[in-house]
DNA sequence: CCTTGAACTCAAGTTCACTTTAACTTTAAT
DNA sequence: ATTAAAGTTAAAGTGAACTTGAGTTCAAGG
């Protein structure tokens, strides 16, 4: 009933800080929703202020869009979601978070114990060997050391 | 004297993990240096493999190639790097391991108090505030909350 | 000598996440 | 009614970090 329930393409951009040309690439992304207005002016509920919230937070953890989409998709169309449905989402890629501060440590650890003694070997530093790729050996020893997210980081600064 | 301290690419690819395109890469943009064999092949000492070593870690960290470039610069051209050098470099870019990790630290309370409220607000949320952006404000409330290096991170996955 | 596999060059292509541009149209305020 | 600000589209552009492709040459073994 209150008649503020939608908001310009403008207004979204100034309460989510996301350029109007990132709002627009996100909803052909299918990222975010919006209606039409009778000239067809993209007018955005005010659902979509959490979503860019969650889209921002996500990217900033080293999802990619379509992982972050993904995440969204599992949100209930029909509905607004609840604290409930925000919460599930949060905890799938809490892991992520997790995964990543610990790889920094271990990055970490890694530098005083390996680049500080000068060796930054490749075959026997865990450190600088992250993959799977080590000489020799089919199964790296040092595997698993760098989450996915962390083994190539992505796209464009701004 | 040891006639074994040059290596082909293909040996470099084998040592390093990295693809024979990224090491041509990598010469043509000047991060590492190759000498020739008569035939035109190049021929790397085996101190490239400690500059990989140190291109992955750097870049695992979210260093772009051009701050790369900048950082082993400061190696000495003439003679083969020591520990101290080494060190000097890595403490260079340690900081920004320090903030990455209180930054996900942040970003790890904040998903506590704030997605698991389901709040999410992006108006209060420090959380998913981490900018300068944010609406009515010239100073952000929550400025800061992201080191750049977070804030957006950078180019194509492999 | 001949073959095979590794390496070469150079331009063009790819992916991601957007931004920019150009040419209009809609909306809101006066 | 006018007009400036805000919005629209499709298509092209950007930059980082590589990869791919086509066609050629090199190096080592038989």
């Amino acid at each position: 009933m209150d008649k503020r329930d939608v908001l310009s393409i403008g207004e979204i951009v100034e309460r989510s800080g996301f350029a109007a040309s990132a709002l627009r690439f996100y909803e052909s992304e299918g990222l975010i929703h919006a209606t039409r207005s009778g000239g067809g002016q993209r007018r955005f509920e005010r659902s979509v202020l959490r979503r860019l919230a969650f889209i921002r937070a996500a990217s900033n953890v080293g999802l990619t869009l379509e992982e972050i989409k993904d995440e969204l998709s599992r949100l209930p169309a029909n509905r607004t979601p609840t604290k409930a449905d925000w919460h599930k989402i949060s905890q799938h890629w809490r892991g992520r978070l997790d995964e990543q501060i610990s790889a920094l440590e271990r990055l970490k650890s890694g530098l005083e114990s390996c680049i500080g003694c000068g060796c930054l070997s490749l075959q026997r530093c865990a450190f600088s060997n992250p993959g799977d790729w080590v000489a020799g050996s089919e199964k790296a020893p040092g595997a698993g050391l760098l989450p996915d997210s962390l083994r190539k980081p992505h796209p464009t600064r701004r």
